[in-house]
DNA sequence: GTTAGGCTACTCGGATAGCCACTGTCCGAGTAAAGTGGG
DNA sequence: CCCACTTTACTCGGACAGTGGCTATCCGAGTAGCCTAAC
C-alpha cells in the first residue's frame, strides 16, 4: 500500500499548469526546477499525463506542456490513474479455488466476498478523489495564502512561461 | 498503488481461523496447504498478525494459531494494517517548499491541500474496511454457499484441526 | 506399577537471499526559430 | 530590401541502468509429548 512519488510530482505539475493563461506553456525543465525534482524523471510522468489526455504537448523549441481541458474537468483520480495505472490495489488471486482439493469453478459462481469488500472500499476512495478537481485545489490554496505563494509563482512564471505559437 | 499478495493470504487465513471452535488450532503448514501457498511465506504474515494482536500463537508440537479475539471484533482494516504497515499510501514530500526560491516554513502553515485531499480519500477507504468484520465475511459466504464450500472446509478441519492443550 | 528424567520431533520466530517494480538517467526523433545567401 | 533555404538548438519521446521493498526461503529457539529406566 504505497503510492509512488511520481503521483505527487504529477499533481503539483498539473496544479501549476492550471494557473497559466489559456495560451501559456511550461517546459518540463521549468516544472522540475520549480519543484526541485529531477527533470528526466518528471518527464516520465508528464508523458503518462499526455497519454491520458490530461495535458497537451507542444513540440519543438519554445514548446512545453499545457492543460488539455479546463482545470475544473481534471480530477485527482484522473491524475492518479494516469500515473499509477488503472488496476485496483487489491488483486484477488482466487486462492479460495486453490489448495489440495480444488472445487470445480462452478461452485464459486458467487464472487469472493473478500474481493468485493476490498473493491468496495477502493471505489469509495476513487469516488472521493473524483470529487476533487484541480480548480478546487487552486482556489483552496488562494484562500489560505497571504500572498507569498502567489507572488513566488508569478515571479517564476514571468521568467519561464511561454506562449502558444499560434 | 498496489497491495502485496500477503494481504489476501492473511485475510483468508484469519477467515479460516474464525470458523474454528473456541479451542481449535491450525498450524501454519495446514493453512498454507489449504490455500495452496508457500508455508514459509505465510508464516511471515501470520507473525505480523500475531504482533498486531489479531491471532494468538501456541508454541510446541500440536501448536498453531487461533484468533486472539472474537471474529466480530476483527476488521479487514486491522488485517491490512498489520500486514502492510500503518503508514498512509500517499506521503506528502512537501515539494511545494522546495525549488529554487524556497519560502520560509512560516509561510506554509496551511496544510498542503493535495495532501489533505489524498488523506481524506484514504480515510474513507479505511473507514469502509473498518466496517467489515471477519464474522461478516463468513456469514456472507454461508448465505451464498450451496454446501460445497462448507463441506470441503469441514473435511479439511477434521483432518488438520487441533485442540488447545488446556 | 509408578514416576522422574531425558530425548525426540514438531512448532513458531527471526534472520537471510532473490526478484520485480519504482526511481533515476540517457540518447534519439522532431520542430520552430534564427542565420545566411541569393534574387 | 525581401525571401527561401540551411543550419541550429531546443523540446518531447521512448529505451536503458540502479535501487528499495516485496517475495520466497532457511535455520535456530522453544516446548509438548513420548520413551526409557530406575525405584
Amino acid at each position: 500500500m504505497k503510492l509512488g512519488d511520481g503521483v505527487e510530482q504529477a499533481i503539483h505539475s498539473v496544479t501549476m499548469l492550471a494557473v497559466l493563461p489559456a495560451d501559456g506553456l511550461l517546459s518540463a525543465a521549468a516544472l522540475a526546477e520549480f519543484h526541485g525534482v529531477s527533470t528526466s524523471y518528471l518527464l516520465k510522468h508528464l508523458q503518462a499525463l499526455s497519454r491520458a489526455g490530461i495535458v497537451d504537448t507542444v513540440p519543438g523549441p519554445k514548446g512545453g506542456y499545457r492543460l488539455a481541458k479546463p482545470a475544473d474537468e481534471i480530477t485527482l483520480l484522473d491524475i492518479v490513474l494516469a500515473v499509477e495505472g488503472p488496476e485496483p490495489a487489491f488483486r484477488c488471486k482466487e486462492i479460495r479455488q486453490r489448495g489440495p482439493n480444488p472445487l470445480p469453478k462452478e461452485r464459486f459462481n458467487a464472487p469472493c466476498q473478500i474481493n468485493a469488500a476490498m473493491l468496495r472500499a477502493e471505489r469509495l476512495y476513487r469516488n472521493e478523489l473524483r470529487k476533487v478537481t484541480v480548480a478546487d485545489l487552486n482556489t483552496s490554496v488562494m484562500q489560505t495564502d497571504d500572498g507569498s505563494i502567489e507572488k513566488r509563482g508569478c515571479a517564476f512564471l514571468g521568467e519561464h512561461m511561454r506562449l502558444l505559437p499560434s
